[in-house]
DNA sequence: TAGTGGTCTAGACCACCTC
DNA sequence: AGGTGGTCTAGACCACTAC
């Protein structure tokens, strides 16, 4: 007997099926994530709207505390829904920025002296929230594909992005420190045009593009500085910028809330 | 007193930090988390590599068992840790495709009688698996994009292809059924050159494409399909394809295993 | 067969939020 | 003040893996 009768008719729950459908062979956190997770497509709860909590969930389907946390765990993961401590687990919503990927860089942009990133937010308010500039010895996988000697200095700009209060966009880049001396690019304020438009002006102009873009779940200090809630993954874009000659002048590291973003790229065949 | 005293060792080692360090607020699976990741970070543990177990964890961090069980799932909700049944936990390594994004399309690609996912896999083994072709009513999404009538019927081709076993990516066309019937687009095997190839002969030549980039977390049917392991997100590419005069031609809705891909893309200023 | 992770119970204390 | 999620304990049975 054991531990196995606290509860006969919650055990024998578990062994009877078998006979019948079989199908019940799955953990009982994933079926009642799965109730959950239904109810919600069939829009039974909309974005925003309060789940059930743990001790909803405790008395319908008569089970422990800690199955009913799985089993919201589970829908935490997915990024379907978001804990608020002390008030409830909630529907999460999808309204992401579109981040247009090859018009914002066409010349026009930076060349009309507007930054590169106006043509982000179509009237939302997308703006720098942290700033810092420095120079540093390059990193090795920067060093190799600016093509400069290991550990030689180049100028670091990382910013923050925040949208509407919510910071979205971690970004990091990296410039040969040699050719931007002296120049705005090493000020906190680039000027007009931005970066790219102070490296025309150096005789460095950008004239192709990379971007590399990849995804993961985030480290713990992107998820903090992000506040990324649990189940939401970063998009990483590693861009560079090339002059004449495919001489590349600019690496960028951008990290961003996946929750917030849609990119797009338009090109002909 | 009442449940205060099971161990007075372990619950003064709550109490006391904070007259000491006062850093010791976070919770004790967390601190576990951070020490295994530490490890991982500075080499310790290379890919591939065996992490402590759950009774290790037990042992030398003196806690329960469920909060060892937390600590490591807080490593694969990160996707830097993978569990193994009854074998134990992993480092995960990262060894994704490169895809180009543009290169591929060009029309050189298909216009040669190559399939443009032979660009991708550098010869590596990315395979068909599963192939379906059906005609079916559009969904209001697709009826939108393509430009038809609602629910009007749409050829629709459903693919999943595997790389060295590994299902690493799911495709689905939509094309307006009225233009491709009869051509070999509604057979399983469209031909050399593929899709757009046949588009081309029926008049309708591919000129330009959308490619539109979003990541989640994989619903459950996603994650099945392509066999994710857990902390690992999707990545979504909605690629619209343009005939003349900006004449939508097919919808490609696919969804990559993140672990296995970087995307590229390579433009002009 | 011994060890591993996966699931589950039945309690507990806490910080936090809402009312 | 009462409810909520967050953390934690100390057990248990199971399926699976490796030897």
């Amino acid at each position: 007997m054991a531990q196995v009768c606290p509860k006969l008719s919650r055990e024998e729950e578990r062994r009877v099926p078998m006979a019948s459908t079989n199908g019940d062979r799955r953990p009982k956190y994933q079926r009642i994530a799965d109730t959950l997770r239904e109810a919600i497509q069939a829009g039974e709860y909309g974005p925003g709207d309060r789940l059930p909590g743990e001790n909803d969930l405790m008395a319908t389907h008569d089970v422990a505390r800690m199955t009913a946390r799985q089993a919201l765990g589970v829908l935490q993961a997915e990024g379907i829904a978001e804990s608020r401590k002390g008030a409830g687990v909630f529907v999460r919503a999808f309204r992401p920025l579109r981040r247009r990927g090859i018009q914002r860089l066409a010349q026009e942009q930076w060349g009309a002296g507007r930054s590169i990133w106006a043509a982000d937010t179509e009237k939302r308010d997308l703006v720098v929230d942290q700033v810092e500039v420095t120079e540093e010895p390059a990193p090795e996988r920067i060093s190799v594909v600016l093509d400069v000697e290991a550990e030689s200095k180049v100028c670091v700009r990382r910013r923050r992005f925040v949208l509407d209060g919510k910071p979205v966009l971690l970004a990091t880049s990296y410039l040969p420190a040699p050719i931007v001396a002296g120049s705005a690019i090493t000020e906190e304020n680039t000027g007009p045009g931005g970066v790219y438009a102070r490296l025309a002006e150096l005789g460095y102009k950008p004239v192709h593009f990379r971007e590399e873009i990849r995804s993961r779940m985030p480290s713990k200090d992107e998820a903090a500085q992000l506040n990324i809630s649990a189940g939401t993954p970063v998009i990483l874009i590693c861009r560079t910028a090339f002059a004449d000659e495919g001489r590349p002048v600019e690496i960028n590291e951008m990290t961003l809330d996946a929750a917030s973003y849609v990119l797009e790229y338009d090109f002909d065949a």
